[in-house]
RNA sequence: GGACCCGUGGCGAAAUGGCAGACGCAGGGGACUUAAAAUCCCCAGCCCGCGAGGGCGUGCGGGUUCGAGUCCCGCCGGGUCCA
């Protein structure tokens, strides 16, 4: 643009111009605190308001600040809210910090430079960031999870789950105390060190231990990825071979006692209440998955010559248990370590050894089958015969008993090691249409053959497998030799971390090795100053915090343990794992209720006022303090939005730790999500050359339409799809899109790239659509030469038809997330009002006053500080965040003569136009007579007419 | 290997079982301009035809239906998750 133009339109919307509106309008808003929502009780809490509970996925603060991706999830949410205020709710829209974490941890390792420094910044730079969108967040309510005020709480609720246990009976959480009254009532006998006792009769020592083992958070022992070198555990997926993705050194499998929570307890709630939530399916369904339900029975095998405990294993296949023709034991099994111990064979111990180092995924992942018999025969209990029992990886300690039966005829990987090994294989399953010919397991129903037991008395042969695994399952619990049992593929969730920068855990270890809570009233525990964050080079596990000698080794009282427990001089040493990433963001929803509560973690009445919802079809009616079944929705926040990749592991521990809280009493509700919803991932453009590699953007150039060439060598590439990743150079910096065009382009923009649970590419050309579109709405309502409003001088009828109709589509579409089609529609209206190029009298087209402000608060939702900016000019005061979502007339909405489509054996041949209040009657007989359709009888008369009023008509000759 | 999701113009996409391609980008033509930019108007799935018009079209093959992008079955391709 030259700059005599500019000259001439100094009040053109150009990004510099959208920049400065929206800087205005945002400390504007900010200095009246324009979205803080009151609570229940506030001065100014409106009561005779519906509640709408909308929340995002809060970020983890990264040093590189916001990518592409953050703001779309949040500017859906925005439009919603701003859109529900509008219509009158009290929303609750929050925003906040999920900030401890690894990254913080690791770049303290490497700088030195204390995470909480690097946290405070890129908190600052989130948070700014943010605000250049204009979300409209409730920013009185922020807080970040490694606020010591918050993780109080974090802490609070650790130590609730650490004094409960699960009522197996009741299927829900009770104080540990009530356990402790029930053992003392009853006198219950009890297992401990030295047998069977009775209650009355253990120590207290023993009492605890008893305890402790019932707590739904517990000190358990887990195999861990350990590494020396790097003094610290890993994840499944960074080790690769027994080595350190990083540095490549050697990791450890060792067992490591560490809290754990018995989430297993709520399998059956986890999976069950996922029925009463508004929730993807695919969601549901990878959750289901991941709980993993699957019903069978748990087997006995006894170990030839008597001797020791039997081998134990969970199958689903109980029905096959006479095709069981040997036994794999996980390498750790407890058994494989007696067995190495009594052998001589050094391939043996070779063999666990090098299996236990290998980790979970990859022994899973593994194709090729590994094993070593153990030189132990197991009887099985069906046929009597003895059956060699080997060590294999791909049998997992961590599922079912660590030990299987294995039964090669009809399962795949039993199959394959069983060819591998040379052991015989039993057909026991006849599948129709499935021989079985001994090239391949047959896996799936059918029908029992060879499954009689000439020793034993059990005969299933003919039996469906159905009514066999019945069968087999009651012969094994007469006969005492197993019983039907549900397995779960969940496990308990490991929750400690040998990091620094995590929640520190209200609890010590006294000299016999018990452990003690602090009292709720002396946290928090904080987190206490760390200079140097480099990991303890050690063959045990060594968490940072065990460098702080001071800190660790202390006394009762000083680390706040009630004295009712441990006299205040005993001394004590200090928990020093912390809490994992995940803890923070299992309860930050309910924070939001009440961020500010100093004495609860959240206020009881706000809690209940923003959680609990009652069923529309409920009807009025007083509010019930707690959920009801009959009346209430199960929960809870009434809309999340966030990636999917927390499908399971997010939202499942919350699931777990609300339900927990649910069970004691502290929330109102029993699942904490009403409705979830996932954006889609914003991917980009990428090349990818004959030979299928990538080439990075800025190497590529478009020849033609479609066709591009690598512009060092002319070949052609292909665009593609991908991720976008710092070595294709193809991130997009959002920052650098708001100084160009403005954050409400931004905004639009990403809405408008298609469905918000979409997967799509961003495509920078794109992008002058959506603010060309905001040019002519401001050119439509402001002089681009003086500044001042241009207002039609009389309504055109037909455009506030279209107003009418636009005001009710975008409502709808935005209730259903639908916001590109919202914002096609604005785009629909503001073509059809613009004025042509040089019209001489601007009070000619265009809209007038009233409709522009009509068309202003429609836009506002979408494009907050433009639409604003316009209202203001056009005389409205104080903000679009105080007006109301115009009302249309549904007169208006339709049309006196429409156009149906008139199809002949189902081909379009004529469109006719009929009044809308057509019959149709009157209709056939219209379409029958149309001049377009006749040639098309060639004289015949219609078999049959179908009319779909308002719709089309067929004719079927 | 299994489960789930997705395949529509050059591109992003729209379409309660009822006119396929709304809206936007890119493209073409025009008006305005000395010219350009900006703006406004028009065209635009593919093929045949000067045209009127006709034929073919939602990854491929079948099915249900008066009618299928939409529902069902099988295949091909891409993605996600679990193995």
């Amino acid at each position: 643009m030259t700059e005599e133009s500019t000259n001439d339109l100094p009040h053109r919307y150009t990004g510099s111009l959208a920049n400065e509106i929206e800087q205005r309008w945002q400390a504007r808003i900010d200095a009246e605190n324009a979205f803080a929502q009151p609570n229940p009780g506030d001065a100014r809490f409106d009561a005779s308001k519906p509640k709408f509970y909308c929340l995002d996925m809060f970020p983890y603060p990264s040093g590189a600040g916001l990518h592409v991706g953050h703001p779309e999830g949040y500017t859906a949410t925005d439009i919603l809210c701003r859109y529900k205020r509008m219509k009158g709710f009290n929303v609750l829209h929050p925003m906040g910090w999920d900030a401890f974490g690894l990254p913080a941890e690791q770049y303290a390792i490497a700088t030195g430079v204390h995470p909480e420094e690097t946290t405070r910044k890129a908190i600052d730079t989130f948070r700014r960031q943010l605000k250049r969108f204009g979300f409209s967040y409730d920013w009185s309510r922020e807080f970040a999870t490694t606020d010591p005020a918050y993780y109080r709480f974090t802490q609070w609720i650790w130590l609730e789950a650490y004094r409960s246990w699960f009522d197996p009976k009741l299927g829900r959480a009770r104080p540990i105390a009530e356990l402790e009254t029930v053992l003392a009532a009853e006198d219950r006998v009890v297992d401990t060190a030295d047998g069977p006792k009775a209650w009355s009769a253990c120590s207290a020592k023993e009492r605890q231990v008893h305890l402790d083992r019932h707590r739904l958070a517990y000190l358990g022992e887990q195999t861990v990825n350990w590494c020396p070198k790097l003094g610290t555990v890993l994840a499944n997926e960074e080790v690769i071979d027994g080595r350190s993705e990083r540095g490549g050194h050697p990791v450890l499998r060792m067992p490591l006692k560490q809290w754990m929570f018995r989430i297993t307890a709520y399998a059956d709630r986890l999976l069950d209440d996922l029925a009463l939530v508004h929730w993807p399916e695919s969601t549901k369904t990878l959750q289901a998955e991941w709980i993993g339900r699957s019903e069978g029975a748990h087997i006995r095998f006894a170990l030839e010559g008597g001797d020791g405990d039997p081998i134990e294993v969970f199958t689903t296949r109980p029905d096959t248990i006479f095709g069981a023709t040997y036994m794999v034991l996980a390498p750790e099994h407890p058994l494989v370590a007696r067995a190495v111990a009594a052998s001589n064979d050094p391939a043996l111990a070779a063999y666990v050894e090098a299996a236990r180092n290998r980790a979970d995924v990859d022994r899973m992942q593994s194709r090729e089958k590994t094993g070593c018999s153990t030189g132990l025969f197991a009887i099985n209990p069906a046929t009597g015969e003895r059956i060699p029992v080997w060590t294999a990886d791909y049998v997992l300690m961590g599922y079912g008993t660590g030990a299987i039966m294995a039964v090669p005829a009809h399962d795949e990987r039993d199959f394959e090691f069983a060819k591998a090994f040379s052991l015989p294989i039993a057909q026991v399953v006849e599948i129709e249409g499935e021989p079985f010919t001994g090239d391949a397991a047959t896996s799936g129903e059918g029908v029992a053959v060879n499954s009689v037991g000439e020793a034993t008395g059990l005969a299933i042969d003919g039996l469906a497998t159905g009514d066999a695994k019945d069968r087999v399952i009651a012969w094994l619990e007469t006969n005492g030799l197993g019983a039907r049992r549900i397995n779960y593929r969940l496990r308990d969730w490991l929750f400690s971390r040998q990091r620094y920068w995590g929640e520190p855990f209200p609890i010590v270890h006294d000299a016999a090795g018990l452990h003690h809570p602090v009292d709720p009233s002396r946290l928090p525990v904080d987190l206490p100053p760390l200079a140097d964050f480099s990991p303890i080079e050690s063959d045990t596990p060594q968490p940072p915090l065990a460098k702080l000698r001071d800190w660790v080794e202390t006394t009762a009282g000083e680390a706040g343990v009630d004295p009712a427990i441990l006299p205040p001089e005993t001394p004590v040493r200090r928990e020093t794992n912390t809490m994992p990433g995940w803890a923070g963001s299992c309860w930050y929803y309910l924070r939001f209720c009440s961020p500010h509560d100093g004495a609860r973690f959240v206020d009881a009445d706000s809690e209940r006022y923003w959680m609990l919802s009652r069923r529309r079809s409920a009807g009025a009616g007083p509010m019930p303090d707690r959920y009801d079944p009959e009346t209430c929705h199960a929960g809870g926040v009434d809309l999340y939005v966030g990636g999917a990749e927390h499908a399971v592991l997010h939202l499942l521990y919350a699931r777990f730790w609300h339900k927990l809280l649910f069970d004691l009493g502290h929330v109102s509700t029993p699942e904490p999500m009403g409705r979830l919803f996932h954006q889609g991932m914003i991917t980009s453009f990428a090349y990818q050359r004959a030979d299928k590699s990538l080439v990075p953007i800025d190497e590529v150039e478009e020849r033609g339409e479609g066709e591009f060439v690598e512009t060092a060598t002319g070949d052609k590439v292909v665009q593609i799809v991908a991720k976008m990743s710092k070595s294709l150079r193809n991130v997009v910096n959002p920052d650098d899109v708001i100084d160009e065009y403005g954050a409400d382009t931004f905004r639009l923009y990403e809405m408008y790239m298609g469905p918000l649970e979409a997967s799509k590419p961003w495509n920078t050309r794109d992008i002058v659509g959506v603010f060309r579109f905001l040019q002519r709405a401001w050119r439509l309502a402001i002089d681009e030469r003086t500044g001042e409003p241009l207002c039609a001088a009389a309504p055109d009828p037909a455009i506030e038809k279209l107003l009418h109709k636009t005001i009710a589509k975008v409502g709808e579409d935005i209730e259903r997330l639908a916001f590109n089609t919202a914002i096609a529609a604005l785009i629909e209206l503001v073509n059809a009002a613009t004025r042509p190029t040089g019209m001489p009298d601007p009070t000619q087209g265009g809209m007038t006053r009233d409709q522009l402000e009509r068309f202003a608060r429609i836009l506002w939702p979408f494009a907050p500080h433009a639409a604003d900016e316009i209202a203001a000019r056009l005389g409205v005061e104080g903000g679009l965040h105080r007006a109301a979502w115009p009302d249309f007339d549904p007169a208006m909405l339709v049309e006196d003569d429409i156009e149906l489509p008139v199809q002949i054996r189902g081909k379009l041949r004529a469109r006719i136009t009929v009044p809308a209040k057509a019959t149709p009657a009157e209709i056939e007989t219209l379409a029958l007579a149309d001049e377009r359709v006749q040639p098309h009888l060639e004289g015949k008369t219609p078999k049959k007419v179908i009319v779909v009023p308002g719709r089309m008509v067929n004719i079927v000759v």
